[in-house]
RNA sequence: GGCGGGAUAGCUCAGCUGGUUAGAGCGCAUGAUUCAUAAUCAUGAGGUCCCCAGUUCAAUCCUGGGUCCCGCUACCA
């Protein structure tokens, strides 16, 4: 809200490290944040710029029981490559650490600490899944079980990866232990919780009423959160890997992954700056700044604010930029599916081209939709932008120096209204690609920055300096002066978006100002001082290149395609199941039964409320049928059930029993029914 | 299902508090030009502003309903 800040601190989401990063992580989040960063250093502010990799969670764990090695091992290879990927592309970040770091871990233990010593945590005790062989709570990641909807018997406790559906652990059948095997046990746990729900009045008039100008998915994703109303929120998890709970009689506990990835901002800046890093945070003249996806908006503007208040002390950020996601050539980009363009991969094909995938991602950077990269995008926006206007230009304007003047600047000797007219442009041009920067409207600053390569463009089709040569070498003079100074400006107004190009172009005029302040100036350099040869800024890029690159794509497709083909054959029977006693079967209670009545139970997509007639009794039952029959239908139909599975409760209605069904092999499920009508209650078996 | 965001030219997007001949870049067409990586410059074609109703003198913009895409979140005995 204020402008007045002494200095800025930027900060970009923590890449988790289980797997290298893609152009989506760099379109929406780092390519922006680097360009923020980049311009209010040329122009002189005080600005710091921190980031690190978030090697924490689950899913680490996870990937390291998979792959046979330590947790430490996965983020190791993954922070390296995540780092230089970075490094790569220019993303100046004044530090880029990790959240398994010394210093993060004292951070954020001492961050626990505080808020534990002052009771600013609720202690709550709950019913946890505990493998009894390992000794360990598992996290819901950890536990597997058959799926209850689609039968696959390898389904995970947040998760089945075969049907897509959501799970909890407690929905698994035959829940067991993916570290030992063993089968689990229930067993109380205690927690610790931050009470989101203390902070909301504090949180409405700080978000909704102080921070209007956030961008609309972002202030619009706050409200609904806030008009919703907050509940407490667990910040520590039984997991081994991990910060541990600074608290007595914590053994086996860590803190949860969002409670200590943000901190690694704190603690980063720590590492970076031991002496001075509070001025950063503590400081109200510190401008915070977080660049994020928008799946990261909740954690950003409520769970981390709320953490900060509860510490007391901080400062909290000023706006939180968030983007959308970008997909590729139409599909969501994957890690899983192996569905991205892969940074270090992308430097394998395209050497020396990070300003191309830079200037691409951001003209089409996920500002304010999901937007789509293709590559035939890529390469339009290469050969007809950067090689046909920005290249073209300086191009011309240093050939022709070197042609005339020896590559010498030479000295204004004969201006005209039209040399003052299209210089005179040049300042508003500054001030909008200013303007649009400060707002975080990066592709519009982009686009403005070019219009300075138009400009040239048309000022040297205008004057055409080769004809005036044959004629007037002093006016020829003033043209190629004019031109060379338009280069100049370039070279500092578009050093943000195009680091890499801007220095070559730098290099090529041979100038040292790279101060954001000299653009409009129309003397940058002076008459007499040396260019150096002409060099091309961008190359073409040939279809043959880009074909690869979609060949590559299909490959991937296929692959996958193949891969989920071998996981499920099309029309192929669930595998066969353990088998079981006849003392098994026995337990069971199936039998026959009619609808009487049938209803869908609001507001939900798969449920249906019945009450039907047993035999024995009238009973209800909530069914996930919703899909596949009618109220309508249902009424009157004779069905089979298991009549003494434990009741439930679902979303109110105590549901006694399951309706049997079967699902065929496109997916669909039918119900069970008797082929003539019998009595009901008639016992199957 | 709830909530948030989005839907405007072939493509990617602007359009602030309802009145604009509805704009830009790229692509496309035509003409000019040749210093430049066949690059540039000029001109032009191209739009039921997702659909349906309503409010209004006037709706791309406001209201209600619907469709599709994305995210968060619930549910599936």
């Amino acid at each position: 809200m204020k402008n007045d800040y002494k200095r800025t601190l930027v900060t970009c989401a923590l890449p988790y490290a289980n797997g290298p990063v893609h152009i989506g992580h760099l379109a929406g989040v780092y390519v922006p944040a680097d360009i923020y960063v980049r311009y209010l250093k040329m122009r002189g502010r005080d600005v710091l710029f921190v980031c690190g990799s978030d090697e924490h969670g689950v899913p680490i764990t996870i990937k390291a029981l998979q792959q046979g090695c330590t947790p430490q091992d996965i983020v190791d290879k993954y922070h390296g490559i995540i780092k230089k990927a970075f490094a790569d592309f220019g993303i100046n970040f004044d530090i880029y650490s990790r959240t398994t770091s010394k210093v993060h871990e004292a951070t954020a233990s001492d961050f626990f600490k505080k808020l534990y010593d002052e009771g600013k945590f609720i202690e709550k005790e709950s019913e946890q899944y505990y493998d009894e062989e390992a000794h360990q709570f598992l996290a819901d990641r950890y536990i597997m079980g058959t799926c209850p909807k689609c039968g696959n018997e390898r389904a995970y406790g947040d998760q089945c990866e075969k049907c897509g559906s959501t799970l909890s652990p407690d929905e698994l059948i035959n829940p067991h232990s993916t570290i030992s095997g063993a089968p689990l046990v229930k067993k109380a746990t205690k927690h610790w919780y931050l009470p989101l729900n203390e902070y909301e009045p504090w949180l409405r008039e700080w978000i909704l009423e102080q921070h209007k100008e956030w961008k609309i998915n972002v202030y619009g994703q706050c409200k609904s959160w806030l008009d919703g109303g907050l509940q407490p929120r667990a910040v520590s998890r039984d997991l081994d890997w991990g910060v541990p709970v600074p608290v007595e009689g914590a053994e086996g506990k860590v803190l949860y992954v969002w409670f200590d990835a943000p901190i690694g901002y704190i603690s980063n800046t720590k590492e970076l700056l031991p002496d001075s890093w509070e001025k950063w945070w503590k400081d109200p003249e510190t401008k915070l700044v977080h660049f994020i996806g928008k799946d990261n908006i909740v954690f950003h503007c409520i769970v981390f604010p709320s953490m900060l208040k509860a510490y007391g002390g901080y400062i909290l950020p000023d706006n939180v930029p968030a983007n959308e996601f970008l997909n590729l050539e139409g599909d969501k980009i994957s890690t899983s599916r192996n569905w991205a363009v892969w940074l270090h991969e992308y430097l394998e094909d395209f050497p020396g081209s990070q300003d191309v995938l830079r200037y691409v991602l951001t003209a089409n950077a996920p500002e304010t939709k999901d937007n789509d990269f293709t590559w035939k995008d890529f390469q339009t926006r290469n050969n007809s932008e950067l090689v046909a206007i920005l290249g073209n230009f300086v191009n011309r304007a240093v050939v022709l120096t070197h042609k005339y003047f020896e590559g010498r600047v030479p000295a204004n000797l004969k201006p005209a209204a039209v040399d003052a007219e299209v210089m005179g442009q040049i300042p508003a041009i500054k001030a909008a690609i200013e303007d649009n920067i400060e707002h975080y409207r990066f592709r519009e600053a982009l686009k403005e920055a070019m219009n300075l390569a138009r400009l040239g463009n048309k000022y040297i089709s205008d004057t055409e300096p080769w004809k005036v040569a044959k004629t007037d070498m002093d006016r020829t003079a003033s043209i190629l002066y004019n031109s060379i100074q338009l280069c100049a400006n370039i070279a500092i107004a578009c050093e943000p978006f195009l680091p890499f190009s801007m220095e070559r172009l730098a290099n090529m005029l041979n100038m040292e100002c790279r101060q954001w302040e000299a653009v409009g100036s129309a003397e940058i350099l002076k008459p007499g001082h040396q260019l150096g040869a002409a060099e091309l800024l961008f190359a073409k890029i040939e279809d043959a290149q880009i074909d690869a690159q979609l060949q590559k794509l299909a490959d991937t497709k296929k692959a996958n395609e193949a891969a989920e083909a071998a996981a499920a054959p099309a029309g192929a029977p669930d595998p066969a199941k353990e088998q079981c006693t006849f003392e098994d079967f026995e337990k069971m209670d199936i039998r026959t039964a009619t609808v009487l009545e049938a209803e869908r139970v609001p507001k939900t997509d798969k449920l249906l409320h019945l009450k039907i007639d047993t035999g024995l009794d009238v009973r209800e039952i909530v069914s996930g049928i919703a899909e596949y029959y009618t109220p309508e239908e249902m009424v009157g139909k004779q069905i089979c059930i298991l009549a003494n599975l434990q009741p439930r409760k679902i979303r109110g209605i105590e549901s006694k029993g399951m309706i049997l069904m079967a699902r065929q092999s496109d997916g669909k499920m039918r119900i069970i029914s008797p082929e003539e009508p019998l009595t009901n209650g008639a016992c199957i078996g």
